[in-house]
Formats: structure tokens, sequence, C-alpha cells
RNA sequence: GGAAGAGUGGCAGAGCUGGUUUAAUGCACCGGUCUUGAAAACCGACGUACUUUAACGAGUACCGGGGGUUCGAAUCCCUCCUCUUCCGCCA
């Protein structure tokens, strides 16, 4: 969410941003509309302010004439605050109105993409910020899908979490539910190495917490909701992790923080149908890795790069084919100010496949969650967030099977085998 | 799930028979004096948000969250949340 203050001191900026979000002239009014109503609500908090100054002195000298024993005097001065009361409710009211609306005006408005974003309407025109090096691998004889694959090797079953569960709640075993078990560890051991603190959060949240991260209100439909308790089961660790510093202020000195941790992923997401999302492409359910720092704004984006190279170190670690995509600002999501996509080359399904998204959020989200520190001078400054998926597993599975499969089986990666302890899925 | 008690500024802790509390006091942190340096001592500053001001400053709100009573609420009432203790249930 956008500060009221920062779109007034630079609104130009603002809609220059926006249209690059493809914001029509209509939709653009939204800014106008908010410094107008922020405006009704200061002056409203003016004339209240005032107003609740005059009452308060006067109910102070209340209390001394009761105290002198001027009784006369004290219920005729009771009389005028009781009427100037009722003019400071109905300014309450029309304050509380103001700031409520400027608000909820300001959850429509997306973040302000970085100058480096190309503008773009759809993923088509995403930037390859990384290409592959060389030519893209190619598989001999008939390569099979994942969904293929994962029954030849008995390695997950679609099926059996239908029968369990439902649609796109996958069941890993045997060796499946190993290598799995092996990749969390491994990617935990990287983030470990690269400094990341561990979190094991809890996998529901309140509302204030799927708030903070941004869930609210514009996701709500991709959550899980446990009406009974009023708790969200989480999309991804960024939520939870992320607001372990709600509602802080920091000093200087704690940049950066880097926390990570691992989680199943819920999203109830009702996606189309067909090859995209057969298999492990799009599920309810899935594990993930996720690293995510706060940082200051200053050196934000170097940390951007930084965690975009650990990302890397894991995909070439793993031995898979991948690129790096800059994304253009009409497939940006809603709260970042610029995200790299890491998609891994299949061979078999002959297309890129997303498995990471790493993504600068500025002060979008430190904003709702009120995620500050102290500056220099002592003034109390917005931090900045960021995150990035190190790696989601489910996606890495279907990328590993596909791409290492051999006449013998599936073959493990070198960096692997020391946690899968097997060389050879089979 | 049942019963009782409690939630106050970074921490500890007073206030809680409503009105010089604009939240005492101590500790911690920060600045200064002293010192070769440090400690101690002493002095000072020490919350957040918003409004207003060119600025100094002034004002408003906030004592777990929300609502209410009152001229006036940390203090009284309602409600929710959390914590502690006891009982019950349980991996």
């Amino acid at each position: 969410m956008l500060q009221v203050s920062f779109i007034r001191e630079n609104r130009d900026l603002v809609l220059d941003g926006l249209k690059k979000r493809n914001f029509g002239a209509d939709e653009l009014k939204v800014i106008d509309q908010i410094l107008e109503t922020d405006i009704k609500r200061k002056s409203a908090q003016t004339e209240l302010d005032q107003l609740l100054s005059e009452s308060n002195q006067l109910s102070k000298s209340i209390g001394q004439m009761y105290k002198n024993g001027q009784r006369d005097e004290a219920d005729e001065l009771k009389k005028k605050v009781t009427s100037l009361k009722e003019k400071t409710s109905q300014l309450q009211t029309t304050m509380n109105e103001a700031a409520h609306a400027v608000q909820e005006l300001l959850y429509t408005v997306p973040n302000i993409p970085h100058p480096s974003v190309p503008k773009g309407n759809s993923e088509e025109e995403n930037e390859v910020f990384k290409d592959l090096e060389g030519p893209l691998p190619v598989l001999d004889g008939e390569p099979l899908p994942h969904w293929d694959l994962a029954k030849k090797y008995n390695v997950f079953d679609l099926d059996l979490g239908v029968k369990i569960t439902g649609a796109g709640f996958p069941v890993f075993r045997g060796k499946g539910a190993r290598l799995q078990r092996a990749l969390i560890n491994f990617f935990l051991d990287e983030a470990h190495a690269a400094g990341y603190e561990e979190f094991v959060p809890p996998l529901l949240v309140n509302e204030d917490t799927a708030r903070g991260t941004g869930q609210l209100p514009d996701k709500e439909g991709q959550m899980y909701y446990v009406e009974k308790d009023d708790f969200y089961l989480i999309p991804t660790a960024e939520v939870p992790i992320t607001n372990v510093y709600r509602n802080e202020i920091l000093a200087e000195k704690d940049f950066p923080i880097k926390m990570c941790g691992y989680t199943p992923c819920f999203r109830r997401e009702a996606g189309s149908y067909g090859a995209h999302v057969r298999g492990l492409n799009r599920v309810h359910q899935f594990d993930k890795i996720e690293i995510v720092q706060i940082q200051h704004p200053d050196r934000s984006y170097d940390t951007l790069h930084d965690m975009l190279a650990h990302v890397e170190g894991l995909l070439n670690k793993l031995e898979l084919p991948f690129r790096i995509l800059r994304l253009c600002s009409g497939d940006l999501s809603f709260a970042s100010a610029l995200t790299f996509d890491f998609e891994v080359y299949s061979a078999a399904q002959k297309r890129w496949l997303e498995v990471s998204s790493v993504s600068n959020f500025e002060s979008f989200q430190t904003n709702r969650m009120k995620l500050r520190y102290k500056d220099e001078n002592n003034k109390t400054q917005l931090a900045h967030t960021l995150n990035g998926s190190a790696l989601a597993l489910a996606r890495i599975i279907a990328c590993l099977l596909e791409n290492n499969q051999t006449p013998e089986g599936i073959v493990i990666p070198e960096a692997l085998r020391p946690y899968t302890k097997f060389d050879i899925l089979n």
C-alpha cells in the first residue's frame, strides 16, 4: 500500500507508474480521489482537534470548580461542554469516514513499478534478463511428462489425493516422498549457509497477518479460510515470516534481516484446465522454501540481486537448465515493484516452467505492516521487504523427473545425493 | 472446555475508591560533564501516529483490541483477544 504522503508529494510519478501498469484514464482518477478525500480528512481533524482541545480545557476547569465548591458555575460549564460534544462527535464521524475511505481507495492502488520494469500487457512481453547458456536440451527417444513418470516410478499419486482430499492434492510416496524431503533439507541448508535464519511458522494466520503482506483484501479468494476461528491457511511462507516484524521499529544496524522457512503452501486458485495445469504444474497444496529479507531502502536492490544469485546457485547445483525473466508491468504482481521469475526448461513438456519468483516490494508491504526503522536523523522510515522462492518443490520435482529421465530411471543430481541417499529413482 | 487472577511506555513497576498524572519511580539506551581511557557520580534527552507551523513550537489520539457511561476514563461498564494458576481433555 502506498502512503498518502508519498502520493501527495509524487502525484505525477504515481500516475506514470499506474499508466505503466496499463491503468486507463478512468482508473487513474482514484489518485486524485484519494488526495481530495485526504484533504477532507485533514480539515475535519484540524477542526476536531481544536474543539477537543477546548473541551479538554473546560473539563479540567470543571474539576477545579468542584474542588473549590463552585458547584453552580461548574454545572453551567457542563452544559457548554455538552453542546461542544455534539459538534465533536459529528466531526469525529466525518473524519473517520474520510480516513476509512482513503484507506479503502489505497487498497486498490498497486505498487509503482521500478523504472527498469518493461512496459507490457501480459507475460508475452516479459523480458529475458538472463537466457539459458547454450541450446535448449533435447531428450532422446520419447520423453514422458512428469505425470506419466510419476505413475511409472510411483513418485506421487494424484488419484490417491482425490480419494483422501480432492483434486490438486498430490500424495508423494516411496522414493518420491524421500526426494521431496531431500529437496526440503537441501534448500534449507543452502539458505542457512547463505545466512538466513530458519523459521518454522504457523500454517494458519490471522487477518492482520494476511493483510500485512497484501493477501487481504485483494486476494481473499485464493486463500483457504477457517471460518470458525477466523484463520487463513498460508498461501506461502512469505506471509507468516514477513509478519514476524510487523509493527516493529528497527535500528539501522539491524539490516539486513534474512529469514527463511519451509512450509506447505495452500492455494485455492480455481485455475484453468488442460496440459498447463496437469500433474504438479498447478496444485492446491505444495511445499516451498521461502527466503525473505528486510532491508534498508538504499540497499534493497542490491539485496534483490543477491537473492537472484542465491536461487541461481540452487538451480546450478541441481543442474537444471533455466533462464531468468524480468516481469513486464502487465505481469507484475500487485504489491511488487520489480520481479524476476526463474523458469526451468522441461525437455519433455517442451516448455518453460516457472519455479521461482523473486521480488522487491519496496515499502508497499511495510506500510501496511508498519514495519519501520530509525534513520540517522532518528526519524522513522519504512523499511523495504523482499522475498523469493528458493525453491518451490512440486515444480522442481516435475522438472527433475522430466529432465533427468533415462531408460534406467530418474538420475538424481550429485548435490542431492547426500540427501536422498539414492542415486537413481526407479 | 470449566474456574479464578492479570494485561500500563525497551524492561521492571506505581496509579486502578474517576478530576494539578500533561502516566510517578527505577533500570536500559542516547548526549554531555568529570577521566589518559573506562566505571562510578552528576546533568540532560528519552514513545507512536496524525493535525498545524517556513521553523521553534503548539494541538489531538493512544495505558491488550473494540464499544459504552461521564463535563472529564489507565481508573467504572460491556465485549473480544492474550497470558498465568487450578481442573478436564489430549499428541
